[in-house]
RNA sequence: GGAGAGGUGGCAGAGUGGUCGAAUGCACUGGUCUUGAAAACCAGCAAGGGUUUGUAGCCCUUCGAGGGUUCGAAUCCCUCCCUCUCCGCCA
């Protein structure tokens, strides 16, 4: 959610602002409408005011013993001008609000102009890609050949966009992850937490899934409806929601690995064969939350901490700032880290760190208290994947294979294999 | 799942229809005293929102959440959530 004191004080700034995301935000409606609920609350405080008043008064008198029935009638009166005045109101303020929650974030000002991942700008690249003697095979190929991919049965069991990953390939999956986890807590001072994969929706309402998107989550059916988490991201990021952190505490720096859930309701037809769009994956994901000053910072340093699972792993990659037109909802300014896949002869995405601002904070009530100002601020919000494992998987087979389709394990995963180093 | 008890300010804890946003204690902040500290004493100390040039003033809202009754609700009624104790079930 934007700041609405933002919204009130620069409509059109907002409007020029977003409009670079191609949304379209028509200040002028907005701006009536503020300028209806200004009136309207004014009047209805005013009113409640006079009942306060009134009523406070009809317990002194009663208290004298001398006659109410003027004044009680006063308050019926008051009573019947405030459902009318309340009414209006209330319409007024969900006009508002509904308006509010379907903003995206504002962009930050070095957010590249652009309307599709075409426009996104290449900040730096790592690593040489790999020169093959031979023609390199994608993953599903590599692991179908060895036999550990059985994506029929998994069609069967569950239907398409699920896996079944088999004997040392599932292995290696669950050894990126230890990895990935043993890096972040031990050299990046993350703190690991185990969370639920079924969240309620204020809490989706609070990190921006909801209400916009629920087409892109699954949603179990009950009294209380429940959704499987698309990302870590909403349980660790709600893990301050409604409360007012005390300034020593911060920064929070959590890392967790989960299952994410997607729908991916708009996706179909791309990627099709094989890990990279799954309806449930793996990954390891980091939250960072910080006080304001400090928030860019941080999201520099969480991408560097997904950076280094790369480099640990010795995969290229590029980073790669997304454009306007690219980024998501709720970020204000997001790095992607795309990572290259010999199979394709591409870079392709393996982790986004965005930085969200108030954004989420605002959404979900997560303050601190600023010793400085004595006041209770919003949080800022950055998460980023470290990294998605069914990629890294891909990108771990297609970049180590061999010209006979034996795969090598990368040397940093080699203690969480029990010393394999070859599958074949 | 069943039975019972309870959810009030940072914490503890009073308050069962009327000047209650809420006694009291602790904690915290400032002051007096002191060489300094402690003690004692004095004072202050919730959050959100509206209006506003305003971190001034005034006003509104908030006692687990949401509804309701009433001129007036922390207090009465309904629904839900959570915590604790006992029983049942269970990896």
């Amino acid at each position: 959610m934007i700041d609405p004191k933002i919204l009130r004080q620069s409509a059109h700034d907002v409007a020029k602002n977003l409009a670079r995301r191609g949304y379209k935000f028509d200040a002028n409606l907005y701006l009536q409408l503020e300028t209806q609920r200004k009136s309207l609350q004014v009047e209805n405080e005013e009113l409640k005011n006079k009942r306060n008043i009134n009523s406070k008064s009809i317990g002194v008198t009663k208290s004298k013993n001398e006659d109410i029935s003027k004044l009680i009638q006063i308050g019926e009166e008051i009573n019947d001008l405030l459902s009318g005045n309340e009414r209006e109101l209330n319409l007024v303020l969900s006009q508002i609000k509904n308006i509010e929650l379907d903003l995206p974030n504002l962009l930050s000002d070095k957010v590249p102009d652009g309307t599709s991942e075409k426009n996104n700008i290449v900040l730096k690249s790592w690593g040489k890609p790999r020169e093959f003697g031979f023609m390199p095979q994608d993953h599903v190929s590599l692991g179908d050949r060895l036999g550990l991919f059985d994506f029929e049965s998994a069609g069967r069991i569950s239907g398409s966009r699920f896996a079944i990953i088999k004997g040392p390939l599932a292995s290696l999956h669950r050894a990126l992850i230890q990895f990935m986890l043993n890096l972040h807590t031990q050299e990046h001072d993350y703190e690991e937490i185990y969370a639920p994969y079924l969240v309620q929706s204020q809490a989706l309402i609070g990190t921006s899934q909801l209400p916009k998107f629920e087409s892109d989550l699954f949603k179990i059916a009950g009294d209380k409806p429940l959704y499987l988490i698309p990302t870590a991201e909403v349980p660790l990021t709600n893990l301050v929601g409604s409360n007012v952190a005390k300034e020593s505490e911060l920064p929070f720096k959590y890392v967790a690995h989960t299952p994410c859930f997607r729908s991916e309701a708009g996706s179909y037809g791309k990627d099709t064969k094989g890990l990279i769009r799954q309806h449930q994956f793996e990954k390891v994901e980091l939250v960072q939350i910080v006080k304001p000053k400090e928030s860019e910072e941080a999201l520099s340093s969480l991408t560097s901490h997904a950076e280094n699972v790369l480099q640990e792993l010795q995969l290229p990659y590029q980073l790669v700032s997304l454009c306007a037109g690219d980024i998501g909802f709720g970020a204000n300014i997001t790095y992607d880290l795309e990572v290259w896949l010999p199979g394709q002869q591409a870079f392709r995405e393996i982790s986004s760190c965005s930085l969200y601002g108030d954004f989420q904070a605002r959404r979900m009530q997560a303050k601190w208290k600023n010793e400085e100002t004595g006041k209770n601020e919003f949080l800022h919000t950055i998460n980023g994947s470290g990294l998605a494992a069914g990629r890294t998987l891909v990108a771990v087979m297609e970049n180590y294979q061999d010209a006979d389709g034996s795969i090598h394990i990368p040397e940093v995963l080699i203690p969480y294999m029990n010393g394999k180093e070859l599958i074949n």
